[in-house]
Order: C-alpha cells, then sequence, then structure tokens
DNA sequence: AGAGATACCTGGGAGC
DNA sequence: TGCTCCCAGGTATCTC
C-alpha cells in the first residue's frame, strides 16, 4: 500500500513526466470512489498548463497555471501510471486524463479507498484549503524529537497511534510504523507521555531513517503497490518486523507477537522493545 | 476536546 | 480444484 515514501516516489515521476503539459480530456469509468467523481464534468481542469506536481502528506497536489488542482489519495491500493493513449484501459482504471503529449495518465484503484478532490487555490504554491489542518512532514526539521515529546505529553493513547495522528505527523503508516518502532526499541502499545525526550529523540530519528531507505528502494511493495511504470518496490525485501508474526527476530531470535493496537495488526519483539 | 470505534471496498490467501 | 470466509489498510465520521 501507498506510504509516504511510495507516494513520494509517484510524485517525484510526474512531475518529471507531465510539467508543462495540459490536460486535453478527462474520462471517468465509475461515478464514486471514495467520493463521488465530479472532475469529467470541470471545464477548468482542461487546456490549463500544468505547473507542479507536489506532494503534501499523502495527497498527490496537481496545480494548473489556472491556479485549480487535482488533489489525488491512493487509499491503500491506488496507483498511477502513464502509458500511451491507445494502451488499453486495465480493469479498476477509473479515472484517465489525457496529456497533450500524447500520454495518459491513469488512476487505478482496486478497493475505492482512494479518492481525487478538485479545488481552487488562493495562490500559486498553496495549500489545498482542505489539508490545512495537517500535522508536520516526518522528513521535515520541524519533526524532531523535542517536538514529538511536546505533542505526547499532552495526548493520552499508544505511541503507534500517536505516530500514526495525522494532525502530529503525516504519511506514518502502519508499515513503517512497525519498522520505526522496532529499530527504536520501543513497543508500540507503550503509553505515549511516558517516553523520555531521549525515547522521542531516538524515534524520529529511526522514522527519518526508514522512510528515508525505502525512498532510496522505490518504495515498498506490499501486496498491490506499483511504480508508476509498473516495477515493483523493493523495500519490501528489507522489512524486519511487519507482517513477521510467529517468525524469530532477526535481533534476538524471540518470536515476534502480533497484537491489535488502535484496530490496526502490530507487530511486538518482546526482548528488543520495551 | 480528544480518543476510540466503525464504515468504506475487494483481491488474495487460508482453510475446508 | 473450487468454494467460502476473513483480513489488509487510510481517512472521514460518528460516538462516548
Amino acid at each position: 500500500m501507498p506510504e509516504l515514501p511510495e507516494v513520494e516516489t509517484i510524485v517525484n515521476a510526474l512531475e518529471r513526466e507531465m510539467t508543462g503539459e495540459n490536460f486535453t480530456k478527462i474520462e471517468t469509468f465509475i461515478d464514486v470512489i471514495r467520493y463521488p467523481l465530479t472532475l469529467h464534468k470541470e471545464p477548468e481542469l482542461l487546456n490549463s498548463k500544468i505547473v507542479t506536481v507536489r506532494r503534501r502528506a499523502r495527497y498527490i497536489i496537481i496545480e494548473l497555471a489556472n491556479l485549480h488542482a487535482v488533489v489525488i489519495h491512493l487509499g491503500m491500493s491506488g496507483s498511477i501510471r502513464i502509458v500511451p493513449q491507445n494502451e488499453a484501459r486495465k480493469k479498476h482504471e477509473h479515472v484517465l486524463f489525457y496529456l497533450s503529449n500524447g500520454q495518459t495518465m491513469r488512476f487505478d484503484c482496486p478497493r475505492r479507498f482512494g479518492f481525487i478532490k478538485t479545488c481552487s487555490l488562493p495562490t500559486a504554491g498553496a495549500q489545498p484549503p482542505f489539508l490545512h489542518d495537517l500535522g508536520v512532514e516526518p522528513l521535515s526539521p520541524k519533526f524532531t524529537g523535542h517536538y514529538f515529546k511536546t505533542q505526547t505529553a499532552k495526548r493520552r493513547g499508544a505511541v503507534k497511534n500517536l505516530l500514526m495522528n495525522n494532525s502530529i505527523v503525516v504519511g506514518v503508516g502502519n508499515i513503517y510504523v512497525a519498522e520505526a518502532m522496532f529499530a527504536a526499541g520501543i513497543r508500540p502499545d507503550r503509553l505515549g507521555s511516558s517516553l523520555t525526550e531521549d525515547e522521542c529523540k531516538k524515534l524520529v530519528a529511526e522514522v527519518k531513517k526508514v522512510l528515508r531507505q525505502s525512498i532510496k528502494a522505490g518504495g515498498t511493495t506490499f501486496s498491490d503497490y506499483r511504480q508508476i511504470d509498473g516495477s515493483e518496490g523493493k523495500f519490501v525485501r528489507e522489512l524486519k518486523i511487519y507482517g513477521r508474526a510467529g517468525e524469530p527476530c532477526l535481533k534476538c531470535n524471540t518470536e515476534i507477537i502480533k497484537s491489535i493496537i488502535g484496530g490496526r495488526s502490530s507487530f511486538t519483539c518482546h526482548k528488543c522493545q520495551k
């Protein structure tokens, strides 16, 4: 499933392929994915130059010269491909964006957890209005151990849930939370407010590290994520704890235990993580 | 206010 | 082999 590194990989590729082009036609093949699709009825999205493709949290923002924007969220199984216009449409390619260079950008979303919103921007480079309440970017200098300590100190709940809370820090999903918490030696069910400043520092550092490693590897292919050329991400080979319930811990051989925290699968080595 | 639970959806794996 | 069942996930929304 696409987490932040995957979205980053996709955004970089879209920026390279689409900047300077424009949409000549938008076709939808389904009325509702997560929300009703309306963008095929919005002529202001057509024939205006694509100025940038950027990312905020897991949202892909395609900004047009006329200050309209297409905002795409891939949900858990969405992917985007850029292929020639004459290529046959795949079963779950629900939206086709025709580009002025003869290519199509295709939004594929088998489980329909993704969505596409459109909005107008107050100024060039501005954030879409509905993204204003998001927390800091995990790879930005704003995400520090001290910041995380401040946030956890005033809240209740398990550390894992706080790391996945989008109003604190964005784009850290279930896979990378598991990996970062293992690397930092902290149990995911620890009360967030029980973390020392040093533990927060260590955890924040490991979150950044695991995200950077994954970006370098082209993202994690787990079930159906693909890069825009259809190739697989390679980070899945490097997962040390996620999905390894019942298997021995790679550091100490203790059996990895699966539990449910915040309604999501969690993986813990009770010897290495305190 | 904030935290927890739930709905959304379907491919794929497990089990029979 | 083929069927059924259940699980995976991020976000919005509801409830407490």
